[in-house]
DNA sequence: CAGACGTGGAG
DNA sequence: TCTCCAAGTCT
């Protein structure tokens, strides 16, 4: 027996992530409508996994701010898998409306199909959520660990962005992920894995963060090698991207003495896929700036109402909008008249609202709840 | 694998 | 104004 070096096991900084950022987590918990008090999580309480799924589907790309709201809403109007299964798929798109990447609301309610048709359990592992629609890696980790408590590695962008700069990883992004996976799940604890996930992303959005990060607040400083290298915001790298290209389009209001307005539904696939809008014309690259009134759905006094810009994810849009009254003209095939009072409750996506409100300004905005007009 | 797919907030 | 980007998935 050769005398060893002394354990050095407590000093080593992979064994010590884990309690560390679990000691954060359990002194900054952070109140969300989907997370279970610390003293209930304590008791051994699960999350249900209804929640944590329709709240994993919001929050994909989507700030948590923009979808407390949203899962709000849902969870009153559907309270369990099965009161989703049950519903329209109407009304799941005007409820999701204004929320974005609208293939998340279809798949959301294929996903709950699936799940009632199977008696409303949702699979309890990585490999078997991953097979239902609108669940890939990430999704399908964090329910496993967050609902089920298993050890899943739970790896988002900020995720990336905490590893990056803790093991200063110089290769870029998306080229890293296998990389910060493999160093990911040496961290990854047994012992409430669920926290762990929830403690590294909330670590990301409120002390790893892009830009400017409060290295001074973070509990893994001792260990951060980027922090120890003097440029935590360097990381992590990323490739560069593409240049967005501009399109145009005209857009038509077309208004009854009743102030209802002329809607269509848009196909199912592609870009607002499912989602309500008034008719436009193509949206096209040309700089010509044709964007005629001669283009309208149908023959009418088409008057300019301006114009409005809109920045999707991979291209810019400029759209001139005109408005007509339109008294006694056919309704068009596949269109459809929406009374004044309806339009804030249909599936219109932003960029819809921004054309309409264009063309009759407060015509999308939601009506009071309480009117103080009523007559003495 | 790279591109499609929304929106609103922060700096 | 403008760039970045937020708890990604699908094709």
């Amino acid at each position: 027996m050769a005398p060893q070096a002394p354990s050095r096991k407590s000093a080593d900084p992979t064994q010590a992530i884990a309690p560390q950022l679990l000691a954060w987590y359990d002194a900054n918990h952070r109140e969300l409508p989907w997370r279970i008090a610390p003293r209930e999580l304590a008791k051994g309480v699960r999350p249900d996994p209804y929640r944590v799924w329709l709240s994993e589907i919001m929050l994909q790309q989507t700030t948590v701010e923009a979808v407390k709201p949203y899962f709000r809403a849902f969870l009153k109007k559907w309270p369990d898998v099965s009161a989703l299964a049950a519903a329209d798929n109407e009304d799941v798109m005007k409820a999701w409306a204004g929320l974005g990447y609208y293939s998340r609301a279809r798949n959301l309610k294929a996903c709950a199909n699936a799940v009632a048709a199977g008696g409303g359990a949702f699979p309890d592992t990585e490999t078997d959520l991953r097979a239902l629609p609108g669940i890939g890696p990430y999704t399908a980790a964090a329910i496993a660990s967050i609902a089920f408590n298993r050890p899943a590695a739970v790896m988002d962008g900020n995720v990336e962005r905490v590893m990056s700069r803790l093991y200063e990883i110089a290769t870029p992004l998306p080229e890293a992920k296998p990389e910060i996976r493999a160093l990911l799940e040496t961290l990854v604890p047994n012992d409430r894995p669920g926290d762990f996930a929830q403690a590294m992303m909330d670590l990301g959005a409120t002390v790893c963060t892009p830009r400017r990060p409060r290295c001074m607040l973070c509990p893994l400083r001792d260990d951060c090698l980027a922090l120890a290298h003097g440029d935590p915001e360097f990381y992590p790298v990323k490739a560069a991207k593409a240049e967005k290209p501009a399109r145009r389009g005209a857009a038509f209001v077309a208004v009854r003495p009743d102030g209802a307005v002329l809607l269509r539904k848009r196909p199912e696939k592609g870009l607002l896929g499912g989602m309500t809008e008034v008719p436009t014309t193509g949206w096209t690259a040309r700089q010509d700036g044709a964007t005629e009134s001669d283009a309208a759905p149908f023959p009418a006094n088409w008057q300019k109402a301006g114009n409005i810009t809109h920045i999707f994810t991979h291209f810019s849009l400029e759209l001139h909008v005109f408005r007509a009254e339109i008294h006694q003209i056919a309704t068009p095939n596949d269109h459809f008249w929406a009374a004044a009072d309806d339009l804030h409750g249909e599936a219109l996506p932003t960029v819809m609202k921004k054309a309409i409100e264009a063309a009759i300004p407060g015509a999308t905005r939601k009506p009071h709840s309480i009117r103080p007009k009523r007559p003495k």
